[in-house]
DNA sequence: TTCATCACG
DNA sequence: ACGTACGTGATGAAA
């Protein structure tokens, strides 16, 4: 045998275990994979991606690809019903199987079939001849195959996704199952296997195989000593099948000495075949490819991926007034490393238009009266990628920025809430736009993050960010047109990133004092509690520990196991409670979670964002969620506590930022079901609404049969509010039984009365999930869309998903609508009411202000009459509103 | 990085 | 029969 060559590397692919993969991978992205001629072409897509990355990061030197030859093999000879029951490979697949050797000629990468024989005992045979030549790494989806691991061969299965794979050698086996590759062919022969169809022994399956490996080793040896097994409904098992065990294995088992007519130098990969790759690619209509092929110069080069050239250059004090002589619309880019742009510093900026792109580093010209001028002149249009970060950004700098025409970032964000992302170079993708390279690829990640070192790299790539901005606008108004969401753009969603802007920016002060002192009241209560925990449980451990708290309760203390999950015992409120009578360390723990939340997330967490001016600042993330509402960061001021009276004092550390002033606060009452009301046109509950029942209540009434209020008790509101709710977010009754603790049978008929009372209910759920299917995707009052690309998936589970944000989306997503219009309005008002007053704080169905105490008066009848006219809907919007000397005492 | 948990509407 | 409420973010532990 001769030397291993180390220089040599052979990559074994199972074509079509990977082509499934792919094609499932992008299985629901099915109908935007498609050629000019129709083709799918999703696998292949996807596909070519994995070949790159592996090409990539495996460098081999020799690939064979190899493929199953047909229907037929010689394992079918030995089992009429070997792969009998697999389901027709889907037919948007199998027009695509040809095109895998015309892209892997083109790549010259060999591939290989041969009749009777299957992908797997060509990789076999191969990684056989390749032992002692050249080290082996086969890539598979089929776990099968890791009976070739050897010293010599890493096989590596792809996981779900496709880049998630599981390198397997012979010492991860062992650590992972405690078997020799050898050995996998007796698990399989013990187990059987349900996608190949061959049976194994009854009822054994991974777990009592692995048992009987680690006793007997093989099946051989198990039935050599079968009869001294002690008597068991196994051994009868085994002893019946035994036939099928030994056959199984024989199925399970690669052969390595197939007739192969290639051979190892066969394999050796041959100069990718570029005008063939670009004609694939074209073909194809792989736009993103075609981009990144590496371009190769006269001489024989290789270069970086072709993209249109650009003229920029470094803006100065001399060329500044000669670079904004004219008036026109520019684009403008600035940008930082991270995403606090409340703290972060810029790193450059650029702007300009198709004719030159100006860039600097130099944050000082901004300030210089030509540019500052250009910056606010509210008649010099600028095309930007995130407006309210921009806005906050200039703001912070001296150099306020005005007349934001178009936000790329905002505008795709409506188009497609699917796929957005903050990366401008990711998103002018998705629009088939490759002129730009993307933040990660030329600031890096993690630690590595940084500017480029060379200015200009990072004035061309700030100057390229600028060029697609301005030239993709066009085409995204055009969409939000094609959408009807043009009003939704510059009437809601533009304006609100200023005021959101001007939200973060004016901040809430935190009493960080008072902040203070709660830390030190509850580090004494947390110390004390832990000292009775650990007196409860004999010995010390992290109660914040998951996994040590299970073993404890569970192990130790015998208490009864309510619920698991993947990684062991839950220890979730819904299972202590149940366990509070059980034994008195439960209380306890309840306890010290509820404290060390508040604690950790509130009080240490709000204590480290609060900023010099006494304020934190949170970023609100309007182009994030899938309904339309707002989130926020750093510190998430949405989910500040409420409900328990502990937690609510936390609110008592907001504070206004004057002394005399007051901190105002006005929700709007039960948005969501008016929403609902309306969009369903139900006469009944929009009756309710506009009577001013107590809707709760009066669903009780309806579900319960009564006839008067006055025999509604709390319980049954409790429960009639709870379907309400439930109907809200797409109602199924093993849901609604478990959350107000009723039979499945009872939560059925709960839900039955519901849409018998409220027929017109039902008819609007139903023709939304119809109306989602057939278009898909669904809308908000103010054309805010979703798409639901599972909502046809065979999959009951995805499908099911989709089912219920069809329905829930329209009715959370318009309330969302409804008070961003309000917003924008309020703000305005604000400004020509003269008032000192400020909106500080969103939080989905409130709006939190701080004004002097003279302007409270006011602020009480204006606030609730600008949110209720923010729309007009067929019921009334009703708002509430509280003010006091801090956030608590607003309620 | 992922999971479990828990805070909010 | 399937296995579920809708939308978020922050934390600490464990991998």
């Amino acid at each position: 045998m001769s030397q291993t060559d180390q220089t040599k590397k052979l990559l074994l692919l199972d074509g079509n275990s990977l082509a499934f993969r792919a094609f499932f991978a992008l299985h629901n992205s099915l109908d935007k994979f498609t050629n000019q001629e129709g083709l799918h072409t999703n696998a292949l897509y996807t596909f070519s991606n994995m070949l790159d990355n592996l090409l990539a990061s495996e460098q081999p030197t020799n690939v064979l690809v190899a493929f199953d030859a047909g229907k037929t093999t010689f394992r079918t000879k030995m089992f009429d019903d070997y792969k009998g029951t697999r389901s027709k490979t889907p037919a948007e697949l199998s027009e695509q199987m040809p095109y895998f050797s015309t892209l892997l000629d083109a790549y010259g990468i060999a591939h290989y079939q041969l009749a009777d024989y299957e992908a797997d005992d060509i990789i076999g045979t191969l990684a056989k001849e390749a032992a002692g030549e050249m080290p082996v790494v086969v890539v598979t989806g089929d776990r099968d195959l890791t009976q070739l691991t050897s010293a010599n061969t890493t096989v590596k299965v792809n996981r779900k996704g496709v880049n998630d794979v599981e390198a397997y050698t012979p010492e991860y086996l062992q650590e992972k199952l405690g078997l020799v590759p050898d050995q996998i062919i007796d698990m399989k022969g013990l187990m059987g296997d349900t996608s190949d169809n061959y049976p194994g022994v009854t009822k054994v399956g991974e777990k009592t195989a692995l048992k009987l490996l680690t006793e007997y080793g093989s099946v051989e040896n198990l039935y050599e000593h079968v009869d001294e097994m002690k008597q068991s409904k196994l051994k009868e098992n085994l002893i019946n099948d035994k036939a099928q065990a030994f056959l199984s294995k024989k199925l399970a088992t690669i052969n390595v000495n197939a007739p192969l007519t290639v051979s190892l130098a066969d394999t050796e990969r041959k100069p990718v075949d570029e005008a063939a790759l670009v004609q694939f690619y074209q073909q194809m209509n792989f736009k993103s490819k075609l981009a990144k092929l590496p371009q190769t110069g006269t001489d024989g080069e290789v270069t970086a991926p072709a993209m249109i050239a650009i003229s920029f250059t470094e803006l100065t004090a001399a060329n500044l007034a000669a670079a904004l002589a004219k008036k026109m619309r520019r684009s403008f880019v600035i940008d930082i490393l991270g995403d606090n742009y409340h703290v972060e510093m810029p790193i450059g900026f650029a702007f300009g238009t198709d004719e030159q792109w100006y860039y600097s580093t130099d944050l000082g010209l901004l300030t210089t009266p030509t540019l500052k001028d250009w910056l606010q002149d509210p008649e010099q249009e600028k095309d930007v990628f995130d407006s309210k970060k921009t806005m906050v950004l200039m703001e912070r700098l001296g150099a306020p920025i005005k007349a934001m025409t178009f936000d790329l970032l905002l505008a795709s964000y409506l188009l497609d809430t699917n796929d957005n992302s903050n990366d401008l170079g990711i998103l002018a993708q998705q629009y088939d736009y490759f002129d730009v390279q993307t933040d990660l690829e030329v600031y890096g990640k993690g630690a590595k993050r940084a500017a480029p070192t060379d200015v200009a790299v990072l004035g061309e790539h700030l100057a390229r960010k600028a060029r697609a901005i301005y030239q993709l606008r066009s085409e995204l108004l055009k969409q939000l047109q094609e959408n009807d969401q043009d009003q939704l753009y510059d009437e809601i969603e533009a304006p609100l990133a200023i005021v959101l802007a001007q939200m973060e920016l004016a901040g809430i002060t935190v009493d960080s004092q008072r902040l203070k002192q709660m830390q030190a009241d509850f580090s004494k209560t947390l110390s004390e509690i832990e000292a009775l925990i650990y007196e409860d449980a004999g010995h010390e451990f992290n109660i914040n520990s998951p996994k040590q708290l299970g073993t404890v309760l569970f192990d130790e203390l015998n208490l009864p196991i309510i619920k698991k999950n993947k990684t062991g015992y839950s220890t979730s409120v819904e299972v202590l409670e149940q366990l509070q009578s059980a034994h008195p360390i439960v209380q306890r723990i309840l306890t010290y979670r509820q404290i060390s939340k508040l604690q950790s997330t509130y009080i240490k967490g709000l204590l480290k964002v609060i900023h010099p001016d006494h304020k934190v600042h949170t970023r609100y993330l309007q182009t994030l969620t899938q309904t339309g509402r707002l989130s926020s960061v750093d510190p998430n001021l949405q989910n500040i506590p409420v409900r328990l009276p502990e937690g609510r004092k936390i609110r008592q550390a907001f504070v206004p930022s004057h002394p005399d002033w007051e901190i105002f606060s006005s929700d709007y009452s039960q948005v969501e079901l008016r929403v609902l009301a309306h969009v369903s046109g139900d006469k009944s509950m929009q009756e309710a609404f506009k009577s001013g029942y107590d809707i709760h209540a009066h669903t009780a009434m309806k579900i319960f049969g009564l006839s008067d209020p006055s025999e509604v008790t709390p319980d049954m509101r409790r429960q009639a509010k709870a379907t309400n709710f439930g109907i809200v977010y797409g109602i199924s009754d093993y849901g609604l039984s478990k959350n107000i603790g009723i039979s499945r049978q009872q939560a059925a008929a709960f839900i039955a009365a519901y849409f018998e009372q409220y027929p017109d209910v039902k008819t609007y759920i139903d023709n939304i999930v119809a109306l989602a299917r057939q278009q898909g995707y669904v809308e908000t009052i103010m054309h805010r869309r979703r798409y639901l690309p599972d909502i046809n998936s065979k999959n009951f589970n995805l499908r099911s998903f989709a089912e219920r944000t069809a329905m829930n989306t329209p009715i959370q997503g318009s309330a969302a609508d409804i008070i961003k219009v309000a917003m924008i309005n309020m703000q305005k008002r604000l400004q020509t009411e003269n008032l000192q007053a400020k909106m500080l704080l969103q939080v989905h169905d409130e709006l939190i202000f701080e004004a002097p105490t003279t302007e409270i008066p006011i602020l009480e009848k204006l606030v609730p009459s600008v949110m209720d006219s923010a729309v007009s809907l067929d019921v009334p919007l009703i708002v509430e509103s509280a003010h006091g000397k801090t956030w608590y005492d607003a309620k």
